[in-house]
DNA sequence: CAGTGAGCGAGCTTCCGCTTGACTT
């Protein structure tokens, strides 16, 4: 029998407040949310008046008996779940499911785990908030409507099993845009040029680089311009100093933690957040699910004391940090170490690199500015208009940069160091050393990494902290967008280089595109989102959520009533439904190439139940066509931008490209890749072997290398049945019978099984049902 | 292990946000 049950939504925070309160309080969790809207079924019923029907899903069962038991013998419960419309609705539901009295529960909000934060709630509950219950109760239902009735149609339409929502769908939108961004971006290229001048400073010669703003668009331009240097006289026009400074980033949200870890430690979001999840779990930060740069006075007054003690009162600067994005709800604090004295914590490699980034940026952001002076010279040119610059930057006080420097998405991690500039008057006549034009080409729009589309959408207020990964990783499963390198191109490029009197002119080659780790569209993600753009608009529209989340926002504030907001979205929104369930086509995303100059048969490509196929022929109605030839196609190439040459040269496998011991060979391309075909067994081809020009003396290496491969991997074969053999395979040895594999126990040799134990393995495997595997 | 692309039509798929473990390979 307890006197006072407090209840919160995560066991870690259970654990803590448990310990500041004593022994009259009794702290449990609920583990998030306890009800939700039934899964079987439609969990809405739309013809009366949207009623939710809530049960309390298998998992939380137990939770809800443990509460229910505890809550009925407590004299007060207190209902302490977060402070935003989630944390609401989870008190809400508590209450309901637990059958709790009014009369001796109480409901209480903290934004800091701190004692006094604490106490300060304990002595000052609130009613529930039943319009911030009720606007949750309306995102709740939006989301189901829209998620349950748009993916039916996709199911119908394009392709089973795949989803839409108002989430998921426009995070996918992004992407297809992007990608077209690029697939439509023209590469054009300038010349860029840099100068280098020869300074004395101090005895000794040092170098001064400078560049023209101006950039030349042709090759032609550049050159004239080196002729008009080569007997010019450069002078200091003018030398100017500016003080700047640089302010520390707030401290971390989940959005920011999962931009910079993936930046400087190179963590995927996912990874971040159970690293994260295990040092939250361990008292060493802050919860990590938060949309808050807000610090506690606790957390500011340490970080003080610790500046102080580290690099002296110069570099302490206490700051304040307020939410600009979009829908935040501030639950919580920021993501910051528990106890900020602490500069380093025991654990795993992951777990201790991640705490430092944490550390650094919230001892960073209470830390001075960063003081700058920018100088800038101008240089004129005798025999030409034009000027060349150069800037230089030094750090006159460090401030903050000597623990944190933010990253960018854009440039490579390179730290702020100095620029320095050697002393210069106006008026010096400078000698130029060299004149360098360089062809630059214009880059495309770089593709969405994992952490930058977080960062779009937080930008956009589509998503929470609690879903972040989580859309990520749903996105990638449902086979819409796939995480992937991509091999950069080589280019030429020209530069023209003044050196003496003499212009040299060399094309040298470079590198580009290369792509680590980026988010592509797939055709299927690229049918889908252009099927839902044209039959679901509204909801595609990048402000959808930022609309609804305005009438949230009303409901919340008691201006709006949210069966009514439901009621006036699902008249505009269940015609889209209807209207798309009505259309005959199905979407398959098919693309003409043209004719075929040799069959002069329609080329075209599309979606198949199989993936992307190319087709080769018209399906034409019935008894007079043949039937149109199929081809997939191959990884790297894709509807949108396949070309008519790639498509053809699909048709061309398989090929037959001679005979080995009077059997032929066949080269095509399967499930696994590309394989030869030889005697009815199969041989895949090598890494840099290709199928359409493989030629028969490397396809008989092939088969002989793999015929060597098989007889090694035999350990032991028996007389009375050539079809059971023990083998060594890439897991070690097993039993190979009659096409079937079984796993052979820890416990024996695999060289010591006779026939008789190899039939018992085989017998027992076969009792126990495989159970199938559940597609993620 | 190395295909498929027609059609019939059981029974199933699916959303977003709160939270952690419980599960293989």
């Amino acid at each position: 029998m307890v006197e006072n049950l407090v209840i919160v939504e995560s066991p870690a925070k259970a654990k803590t407040i448990e310990k500041f309160l004593g022994k009259d309080y009794l702290v449990k969790s609920s583990f998030g949310h306890i009800r939700d809207l039934d899964k079987k079924g439609f969990g809405v019923d739309i013809d009366n008046n949207f009623k939710p029907n809530y049960i309390i899903p298998d998992d939380k069962k137990n939770v809800v008996k443990e509460l229910k038991s505890l809550a009925h013998d407590a004299s007060t419960v207190w209902l302490a779940s977060d402070e935003d419309r989630e944390g609401e609705a989870i008190a809400w539901h508590l209450k309901e499911v637990l059958e709790l009295d009014p009369k001796n529960t109480k409901r209480i909000v903290f934004h800091e785990i701190t004692k006094n934060a604490i106490l300060d709630a304990i002595n000052s509950p609130r009613p529930l908030d039943v319009n911030l219950v009720d606007a949750q109760q309306a995102r709740r239902v939006l989301d189901r409507l829209v998620g349950f009735e748009a993916s039916p149609v996709l199911w119908k339409k394009v392709k089973p099993q795949l989803s839409a929502g108002r989430v998921q769908s426009v995070a996918v939108r992004l992407i297809v845009d992007r990608e077209r961004e690029i697939n439509n971006f023209k590469i054009t290229s300038a010349f860029r040029v840099t100068a280098v001048f020869l300074v004395e400073d101090a005895g000794k010669t040092v170098e001064l680089k400078a560049e023209l703003p101006k950039r030349f668009d042709t090759r032609e331009e550049a050159h004239a311009f080196l002729e008009k240097c080569k007997n010019a006289t450069f002078t200091v026009e003018d030398v100017s100093t500016k003080p700047t400074k640089r302010s520390p980033a707030p401290p971390f949200t989940t959005s920011t933690l999962q931009q910079e870890a993936s930046r400087k430690l190179g963590f995927s979001v996912s990874q971040t957040m159970s690293i994260a999840q295990k040092l939250y779990e361990a008292g060493k930060i802050t919860y990590m699910r938060t949309d808050s740069v807000n610090l506690s006075s606790l957390a500011i007054n340490t970080a003080k004391a610790k500046v102080e003690e580290l690099f002296g009162d110069k570099y302490s600067k206490t700051r304040q940090y307020k939410t600009s994005s979009k829908g935040a709800q501030e639950a919580h604090e920021a993501i910051r170490p528990t106890y900020l004295d602490k500069e380093s914590v025991s654990g795993t490699k992951q777990e201790q690199r991640l705490y430092e980034l944490i550390w650094k940026r919230t001892i960073a952001s209470q830390m001075s500015d960063a003081l700058l002076e920018k100088t800038t010279i101008s240089i004129l040119i005798s025999s030409a208009n034009e000027k060349f610059v150069a800037t230089g930057e030094v750090i006159v006080f460090d401030g903050f940069l000597k623990v944190y420097f933010e990253s960018n998405d854009d440039e490579e991690d390179k730290q702020s160091s100095d620029i320095i500039l050697p002393p210069i008057k106006v008026n010096d006549k400078l000698n130029c050393a060299s004149i360098n034009a360089s062809q630059r080409f214009t880059q495309k729009p770089p593709r969405y990494t994992e952490a930058s589309l977080v960062k779009k959408l937080e930008e956009q207020g589509i998503g929470r902290p609690s879903t972040y990964a989580p859309i990520i990783t749903t996105i990638q499963n449902r086979g819409y967008v796939v995480k992937e390198d991509r091999q950069g191109n080589e280019r030429q490029f020209i530069t023209l280089t003044l050196k003496g009197n003499s212009i040299k002119e060399q094309t040298k080659t470079e590198n580009y595109g290369f792509e680590k780790a980026k988010l592509f569209p797939t055709d299927i993600g690229i049918v889908v989102t252009d099927f839902l753009l044209k039959n679901f608009d509204m909801v595609m529209d990048y402000n959808f959520t930022a609309k609804v989340e305005e009438q949230f926002d009303r409901i919340a504030e008691g201006n709006a009533e949210w069966n009514q907001m439901i009621e006036s979205f699902y008249k505009s929104f269940h015609p889209l439904v209807e209207n798309s369930l009505q259309l005959s086509e199905k979407a398959n995303g098919e693309r003409v190439l043209g004719i075929d100059p040799v069959s002069g048969k329609q080329v075209s490509v599309k979606i198949g139940r199989f993936g992307p196929l190319v087709q080769l022929g018209e399906t034409t109605d019935g008894e007079t066509g043949e039937k149109p030839k199929f081809a997939s196609l191959q990884p790297g190439t894709h509807i949108e931008t396949i070309t008519m040459e790639q498509a053809l040269e699909l048709f061309k496998l398989p090929r037959e490209i001679g005979s080995f011991e009077d059997k032929k060979i066949t080269v095509a391309i399967g499930k696994f890749g590309p394989y030869l075909r030889h005697d009815n067994k199969f041989v895949s081809l090598g890494k840099g072997d290709d199928p359409f020009s493989i030629h028969l003396e490397r396809a008989i290496e092939l088969i002989q290398n793999k015929r060597e491969k098989d007889e090694n991997a035999i350990i032991k074969t028996f007389e009375q049945d050539a079809d059971t053999r023990i083998l060594n395979g890439r897991w070690g040895a097993y039993i190979s019978s009659k096409k079937n594999n079984y796993k052979i126990p820890k416990t024996v040799k695999a060289e010591d099984l006779t026939y008789e134990d190899c039939l018992e393995i085989i017998e027992k495997a076969g009792q126990t049902v495989k159970p199938k595997r559940k597609k993620k």
